[in-house]
RNA sequence: GCCGAAGUGGCGGAACUGGCAGACGCGCAGGAUUCAAAAUCCUGUCCUCGCAAGAGGGUGUGGGUUCAAUUCCCACCUUCGGCACCA
């Protein structure tokens, strides 16, 4: 039994190497509490204002609403990404402002109060805490004294301020920008303007007495108060309406279009109805142009300048007149195709035109108030629902084409929107594929109009079986036949205007921005409403007007806020005695957010919302990453509001977001979208405690591209761990391996390469494969016997803005002092990281054969010489001709033979 | 229906401006270490045929341009995202 006793001794020996050893384990838990507790009490990240020795970088997350359910392994994707290239900056020597906070209104927190009946500032405060919490274990290098949070009476105080610029402005058209609402008065009181018939403000006619004043204006001094204060209020940019609006019933609020997706509201998913009431509108329509125009200036992804001007949604057509026959009646109709009226064979107005009433007639009459009662009665849903097939009715009435004076009749459907154009259109069945299917089911005539190229289809057109929507040359047009689309819409658009019969006209699909809701849990608006009528502003000394306690948070369910539960505070005594109501509405989430980017500029500021010294120096914003879910809402609204404030000199720069990268969405194990009915969530903090803040950052850039939708993979992450694990050892395990020596050649060739990777990859946002060379790095260097320490150095300082906790550790560990988040970049050298012998491919017809070795900078000749020395390129060649040889320097040879 | 993005091994993905497809990681297989396991290390891993050397095929499908195509062009299919009668 000899084997026995050796197997005895065995453990004894090992217990005594394991202790020589003494390794030392990664011990992520504690690294990273130790540095997070560092770069928190040594202020580590704060940036300072105005520091004229650096540039600046604003870098800028989109903040997150502090939910219950907590951080998502969504968030920290976007953030990771922003929080490397902060470091990554701050290393390069720029003064970096990367800030962070919590859009924290909102509707969970409401409707966890209705039923609960506890305070929303009390969850929103639990929700913010548990969020702070979370995403300081990931330790992103947020300045957190510049925090904010939308809730704070401190920040909505400056959101109501900004609220009162858009009541107190009004869009100058000449200047096509905003200006305060005195200004327009001054000119009204000189005499400069005056009041045009449409209840806008008219160039006054300085010289009268030669041309006399335009029909029907006004001199505002003719007006008596009441007529004053409806036209100022009129012009304000943010004015009260009542408007239809998109009412939901369960959240017992209106919706803004953007919040409602076919007929169900995006939050919560519960029907939506139309219904009318006064509201507050922000006149964002004014700004169309201009943030249609000015997309020029931002570098954003297509796809979202895209989205965005589908958005806004201008086009350019024309206003035509269409008299009905037999009254004294004129149907304005806008169409971008002027150039197909002599194909308008029938009209539609939308059932709810003003006219409709007044021109059906006879036995048309009851069938008109039926349809008229059907559409009224459909929701937004049932309307989008049936539209696949088409309704309507005819009026009775007809309609003179202006173009050659044929009678077409009048029909309302509801396909035509009455909150668009004029409400009314004419219809080119022959070329408008709506009007086609309509036509269709109601036989009314096709008279094709334009010709396309294409023979086969131009017959089809011709015999009305083809609905045919793109450009060619004009048929059946009278003096217009033969003319080209673009031509012929010139020409009948000056024509229409030396007839007096129409006018180039523009159109947008953008609505003003419906800015009221029925909520307790948003910003009071700063108004009061008098005894009189009128609506006053609160003075801005007064702000900010903080919400009251309520006993209920409950919606009154006909559209009364629970704000107007709360006499103390509804009921106000004016300084002249007068009593006034306020403003019982709130605003929608948005408004924080539309601007919080400029608060983290002088976060603690009491007298303004930031000093215009801090908004020289830091804005624009250089990068903001976030999801692409904001694609249109926050990014079109930030953006309006940015430029009514710069139209007001309050910032320096037209667009407040010059950079925008969209991370795509983290989809579960099984690669669905994560959900709670699912089940398939994945927990930033359980990823936390088993790998570390460090892995996890890590395992997200490592992923794939930052703009890919991706799925999580738990084994995944286990790989990044493992490398850093790697990486640890290198340092930790061997100290005595590391020397000050040179590196050898391939060493420093590789850590060059490395340094260059990471660099240009950083710049461009590709942290993936920034990662993967910092692995092949790895995985050399641990084969080296010494290693050399200033490599490991360079490597550790590259390293850091992806790993930053492990980074500060093992750079402690090398014997240095201070923290790296300082240090500066690691440089290439792009000699010293130039291959000096490179591996060509030898191919013959474009098919591998060999491979050959050569010098960096051997010449064509020799390349050329070397291939074909090559034994299996000659048996390849097996004789033929050599027709030509292509030789691509660093890259391959390709022989030709014939 | 329209618009946009994308389709590459078992999986996530890589490939500069048309120039060796599959880097890096996961998974899997085999081995070393271990009494055993974990951890770690080494080797292999696109598919087919072959013991092997090797041969052929291969980036959603079908065509085209080119000495050479994941990359450019045309048509189609699929998936994801957005819009949804905006005249």
């Amino acid at each position: 039994m000899p084997y026995l006793s050796i197997r005895r001794k065995l453990p004894s020996f090992r217990i005594v190497k394991t202790m020589e050893e003494n390794k030392e384990l990664y011990n992520f838990n504690e690294i990273e509490k130790k540095w997070q507790n560092f770069w928190e009490t040594n202020k580590t990240f704060a940036a300072k204002d105005y520091d004229k020795s650096k540039p600046k970088y604003y870098v800028l997350d989109m903040f997150p609403y502090p939910s219950a359910q907590g951080l998502h392994v969504g968030h920290p994707e976007g953030y990771t990404a922003s929080d490397i290239v902060a470091r990554y900056k701050r290393m390069k020597g720029f003064n970096v402002l990367h800030p962070i906070g919590w859009d924290a209104f909102g509707l969970p927190a409401e409707q966890y109060a209705v039923k609960t009946g506890t305070h929303p500032a009390i969850t929103t405060q639990q929700n913010i805490e548990n969020m702070r919490r979370q995403i300081k274990a990931l330790g992103f290098s947020y300045d957190w004294d510049r925090q904010v949070d939308t809730t704070d009476p401190k920040y909505y105080k400056w959101t109501q301020w900004i609220f009162l610029k858009f009541f107190n402005s009004y869009f100058d058209q000449t200047e096509q920008k905003a200006r305060p609402i005195s200004e327009l008065i001054k000119k009204l009181d000189a005499g400069k303007l005056c009041v045009g018939t449409d209840g806008q403000a008219v160039a006054a006619n300085l010289v009268p007495a030669v041309m006399g004043e335009p029909v029907g204006t006004r001199k505002w001094y003719e007006l008596n108060k009441e007529e004053k204060e409806e036209f100022i209020d009129e012009h304000r940019l943010a004015y009260e309406d009542e408007v239809p609006v998109n009412w939901c019933p369960e959240l017992g609020t209106v919706l803004a279009n953007e919040e409602v997706i076919g007929g169900i509201s995006e939050r919560g998913g519960y029907p939506v109805i139309r219904k009318p009431m006064r509201q507050w509108m922000l006149r964002i329509t004014k700004y169309a142009d201009r943030l249609q125009d000015d997309l020029k200036f931002v570098d954003w992804p297509p796809s979202i300048k895209k989205l965005q001007t589908d958005w806004i949604g201008k086009s350019i057509g024309a206003e035509v007149d269409f008299k009905v026959d037999g009254f004294d009646e004129t149907i304005t109709v806008f169409t971008t195709r002027p150039d197909t009226l002599f194909g308008a064979t029938y009209m539609v107005l939308s059932p709810e035109h003003p006219i409709v009433d007044e021109i059906a007639t006879g036995g048309q009459i009851k069938a008109v108030e039926e349809y008229k009662k059907a559409a009224q009665s459909k929701s937004d849903l049932d309307r989008t629902d049936l539209a696949k097939e088409k309704t309507g009715v005819f009026t009775g009435a007809y309609a003179i084409n202006p173009v050659n004076e044929t009678k077409i009749p009048i029909w309302i459907s509801d396909y035509v929107l009455i909150s668009y154009g004029t409400g009314a259109i004419m219809s080119v069945p022959a070329h408008d594929d709506r009007d086609f299917e309509f036509a269709k089911k109601f036989n009314l005539p096709i008279i094709p109009v334009v010709e396309p190229e294409d023979k086969t289809l131009a017959q089809k057109v011709e015999k009305g079986e083809y609905c045919f929507i793109g450009d060619g040359i004009a048929i059946n047009s009278g003096k217009f036949t033969g003319l080209s689309t673009a031509d012929f819409k010139e020409q009948i658009t000056n024509w229409l205007e030396e007839k007096d019969l129409g006018s180039k006209a523009v159109n947008y699909k953008l609505r003003d921005w419906l800015f009221s809701r029925q909520r307790y849990w948003g910003e009071p608006f700063p108004l009061l409403h008098c005894e009189d009528g009128s609506t006053i502003a609160v003075d801005e000394k007064d702000l900010p007007l903080v919400l009251p306690q309520v006993d209920s948070f409950k919606p009154t369910g006909d559209g009364q806020p629970p704000l107007a539960k709360s006499v103390n505070w509804l009921n106000v005594k004016l300084p002249d005695g007068r009593n006034a109501k306020r403003e019982t509405n709130t605003m929608p989430q948005w408004a924080g957010s539309c601007w919080y980017y400029l608060r983290y500029l002088d976060a603690q500021n009491d007298k303004a919302g930031w000093a215009k010294e801090n908004e020289k120096y830091w804005m624009p914003v250089d990068l903001y990453i976030g999801g692409a879910e904001h694609a249109v809402l926050h990014l079109l609204y930030s953006r309006f509001w940015h430029k009514m404030l710069y139209d007001l000199g309050y910032v320096s720069t037209p667009e407040p977001f010059t950079k925008l990268i969209n991370q795509g969405m983290i989809l579960g194990e099984d690669g669905q979208k994560m959900s709670k009915s699912r089940g398939n969530v994945v927990n930033p903090d359980k990823v936390i405690t088993d790998y570390g803040a460090d892995s996890m950052r890590l395992y997200e850039m490592f992923m794939g591209p930052l703009e890919a939708v991706k799925p999580w993979n738990t084994q995944g992450v286990e790989g990044v761990y493992r490398f850093l694990n790697k990486v640890w050892r290198m340092v930790i395990d061997e100290p005595n391996n590391i020397a000050d020596i040179d590196a050898d050649e391939e060493t420093g060739r590789l850590l060059h390469q490395t340094i260059k990777k990471v660099t240009q990859d950083i710049d461009n946002f590709r942290f993936n494969t920034a990662i993967s060379q910092m692995m092949i790095f790895i995985n050399h260097i641990n084969r080296l016997e010494t290693k050399p320490k200033k490599a490991i150095e360079a490597f550790v300082l590259i390293l850091s803005p992806f790993a930053p906790h492990i980074a500060e550790e093992l750079w402690q560990r090398l014997g240095n002092k201070n923290t790296l988040a300082h240090e500066n970049w690691p440089k290439f050298d792009e000699n010293l990281a130039k291959e000096k012998e490179i591996e060509l491919a030898v191919q013959v017809l474009g098919k591998i054969k060999d491979k050959i070795i050569v010098s960096i900078d051997a010449d064509e000749e020799e390349i050329k010489q070397k291939a074909l020395a090559s034994e299996k390129v000659i048996s390849a060649i097996a004789g033929k001709e050599i027709k030509k040889i292509i030789v691509i320097k660093s890259r391959l040879v390709n022989i030709v033979i014939g």
